[in-house]
RNA sequence: GCCCCAUUCGUCUAGCGGCCUAGGACGUGGCCCUCUCAAGGCCAAAACAGGGGUUCGAGUCCCCUAUGGGGCACCA
């Protein structure tokens, strides 16, 4: 049966969003918006010993730096709040209690040490011992006020088959299943329990998880039945994978890419990185999904249009992180260049630079194809900011030269650069590159000294726009300086 | 150990029984452009995990093996 799509997503805050927590919220959100449905944002905070504080507002500034946006949840509000587990523990409580009514769970009175004792014997999950009381002996343990968790009676026999939108069915033997628990001694509901009941009475018509949970859907089949309720559609997206081989993608094993970075595993490493949300949303759309066409490149309208089930792999993929990297560079070009110097005022900041608007919006163009995260800017056109520059000997002499005519071409460009009618890069360019016929050199000698000299970097934006850009004096200022330099 | 899921170039992927001489993209290599580095243009190398079936025909369907991944908590 069609219900109208209500999708969510729902997070732990037990610390700031990870990116691949970030492509299940992606994925919910485009799917929602794909369907003219409703995206919701619960927070699944029932484990009181993992809660960290501030991680909800961690992980919002995270979903709107990516340009999501929830239909219901904290903040916005919504008729089937409230949209934190934590407040609705009544709840749970209320239904755990209507399944041990109902004989579909059961007080459980053992003990933490005796399940541990269990699991070293190679039990797997629960022996199922409380299960079997009489009812003497729950009466003797209520009597005693023992503490116990409530565990659902899973069937003993049978199959369970669960229809997944990606993957068809998964069936398993309900043997294997355990007796889980569903209300914890402190009176909280564990994910199973909490997930269900929400899902249930925030009418949630799809879920769209992470492929770790596959092994508890045929649960979580289970327990809808016993509830005698109808189960939502659902489809597991594939893992991603760590680059260097090992396990899925997590912060502790990410480890490092072929150039020596820190592969960024959390959403603010990615802003932190200079990398733009644009980007980030089409790099994570075209993992596990494709676009068709063989297109790659698109944006998130395009998307949104596109979104469906169908064209989501099943198969785990490692994180193609220089992809990201190829995919930032073009959304940086078509980003307007005023704009892009607005953005790449804060990485030039907190590389310790005062930024002037002005000269950053000069400089822009001609860093703009040059560069594939926006910190990339401190490495290629810090020197704009600099007082001075310290080129190295070795650098400042090019190939097939020495540091007699390396100073000879100095010299021989101070004089030319002195009696300009302007500075303009025309002017400039004419001029050096009929400087290079008389002194003998190639182009790209001469220009490549002068390059140096003015910027201390052997790779920099273009030589005349630059020194256009940089000025006379200081030009003149930084040529004496080399020229010092090779005396 | 038990259970579940997956398996196409190094990587992300297209492919839903004949359009496959397996397409695109990143990366890599080469060439062009060129003041360095990019950007851009052109070209190249590069894959159906293995074995059985089913079928006139299999990358596509089924089974087995191998490999990878995930799960087996009073964590989500």
């Amino acid at each position: 049966m069609d219900r109208p799509v209500r999708v969510r997503f729902a997070p732990s805050p037990t610390g700031p969003l990870h990116i691949g927590g970030a492509r299940t919220a992606l994925f919910n959100w485009l799917f929602a918006r794909h369907h003219g449905g409703v995206f919701i944002l619960r927070i699944e905070d029932t484990d009181r010993t993992r809660y960290v504080p501030g991680s909800v507002e961690l992980i919002t500034e995270g979903l709107r730096w990516l340009g999501l946006d929830w239909d219901e949840g904290p903040e916005v509000g919504g008729d089937y709040g409230p949209y934190v587990q934590s407040e609705r523990v009544g709840l749970y409580r209320e239904w755990a209690d209507w399944l041990v009514a109902h004989d579909k769970a059961y007080r459980c009175y053992c003990s933490p040490e005796r399940l541990k004792e269990l699991r070293k014997r190679g039990v797997q999950g629960y022996d199922r011992h409380c299960r079997y009381l009489s009812p003497e002996e729950r009466a003797e343990h209520d009597a005693r006020g023992d503490s116990y968790v409530i565990r659902f009676k899973m069937p003993l026999e049978g199959q369970t088959t669960v229809h997944d939108l990606i993957r068809g069915d998964i069936t398993v033997e309900n043997s294997t299943l355990t007796d889980l628990v569903l209300l914890k001694s402190d009176g909280f509901p564990t994910y199973h329990l909490a997930n269900v009941v929400d899902d249930h009475f925030m009418e949630i018509s799809h879920i769209l998880r992470a492929d770790e949970w596959i092994p508890s859907a045929p649960v979580h089949w289970q327990l809808y039945r016993a509830f005698g309720w109808e189960m939502p559609a659902i489809a597991h997206l594939p893992v991603i994978l760590n680059p260097n081989g090992k396990g899925k993608l997590s912060k502790r094993k990410a480890g490092f890419t072929h150039d020596g970075r820190k592969v960024p595993v959390l959403l603010h490493e990615f802003r932190e990185a200079g990398y733009l949300p644009a980007a980030v949303v089409n790099f994570l759309t075209n993992i596990g999904w494709s676009f068709g066409e063989d297109r790659e490149v698109f944006s998130v309208e395009e998307t949104i249009q596109r979104f469906d089930l169908s064209r989501v792999n099943p198969s785990g993929g490692v994180f193609p992180l220089n992809k990201l990297d190829w995919l930032n560079g073009i959304y940086i070009r078509e980003t307007p260049p005023d704009e892009l110097a607005r953005l790449l005022r804060e990485p030039l900041e907190r590389a310790g630079y005062t930024v002037d608007d002005d000269l950053l919006r000069r400089i822009t163009p001609l860093i703009q194809t040059r560069i594939h995260r926006l910190n990339d800017v401190v490495e290629m056109a810090g020197f704009f900011f600099r007082d001075q520059v310290t080129p190295g000997v070795e650098d400042l002499i090019q190939k097939r030269m020495d540091a007699d005519s390396t100073k000879a071409a100095l010299e021989a460009a101070r004089e030319t650069l002195l009696g300009l009618p302007d500075f303009e890069p025309e002017t400039l360019e004419s001029a050096l590159r009929a400087l290079t016929d008389t002194l003998g050199l190639k182009a790209r000698q001469l220009f490549g000294v002068l390059r140096v000299a003015i910027t201390g970097q052997r790779v920099a934006p273009p030589l005349f726009e630059t020194m256009a850009i940089v000025g006379r004096d200081k030009c003149l200022e930084r040529i004496e300086a080399a020229i010092r330099l090779l005396a």
